[in-house]
DNA sequence: GCCCTATATAGATATTCTTGCATGTTTGCA
DNA sequence: TGCAAACATGCAAGAATATCTATATAGGGC
């Protein structure tokens, strides 16, 4: 019964800045990792491997089109909800309220479609 | 706009086994610091140093009794809805469900009276 | 096959967190 | 005033994280 050593765990994946943005960002719709570097303006490898925290924690999951990996929140396949969490936290997440952003120079395909 | 970074740090402490502990204790009625100890199984200095960085956090609160020191959730007053998150995370709390746990050897007041 | 693009992994290092222990502070009481 | 109980604080060693740079892999088009 080592709950709460488990759910600190998954608490600790949510507790960084950069990740929270990932998650903010891929809440409503899947994103792939070049546009996610180009959001958070980081770059890609620095993205790359927060993602793997993420995807390591059962938190999200990854689908491959072509070249692009997009990626999606995981919800109901681990045991914890996660967007009921990232609900209590952001209230107003950017994905939901902005929609996809266009970012200038961002090579995935939901950049390069008309607005 | 640094909100990612205000709620990385708020949920960093929360992302501690005997924090979590600690806040699913308190989440339905005050403990004071010494029944926490016993609940926990930890030394007292430990206890209180993880109570520090919630009430520097701003999610808990104190209210001094005698020698006595109760610590409570310091829901609303703080811009985030602690107990929201928690609800979301610990979805049966040990507080609510077993209520005050008697622990023999406890000093605190509530252990003292009849069960 | 070869090259280019998109993405992943592997160190390396500075910083932060965790935890235990010794000591300080406040309150209540004789 | 002096002592004891209940908490808080400070410090230090070791573990874990964050972030960067360099390099590796995997698909698609030629």
């Amino acid at each position: 019964m080592d709950t709460y050593q488990d759910q600190a765990r998954l608490l600790k994946c949510l507790a960084h800045p950069m990740r929270l943005q990932i998650l903010d960002q891929i809440c409503q719709a899947e994103e792939c990792v070049c546009h996610l570097a180009a959001v958070l303006a980081k770059p890609q490898p620095y993205v790359s491997q927060q993602l793997a925290v993420l995807r390591n924690a059962g938190l999200i999951r990854d689908r491959r089109e072509g070249t692009h990996i997009f990626y999606g929140l995981a919800d109901e396949q681990a045991g914890i909800h996660i967007s009921a969490i990232l609900a209590a936290l952001l209230p107003a997440p950017a994905g939901a309220i902005r929609g996809h952003a266009h970012i200038a120079g961002c090579c995935c395909p939901r950049c390069a479609a008309p607005e």
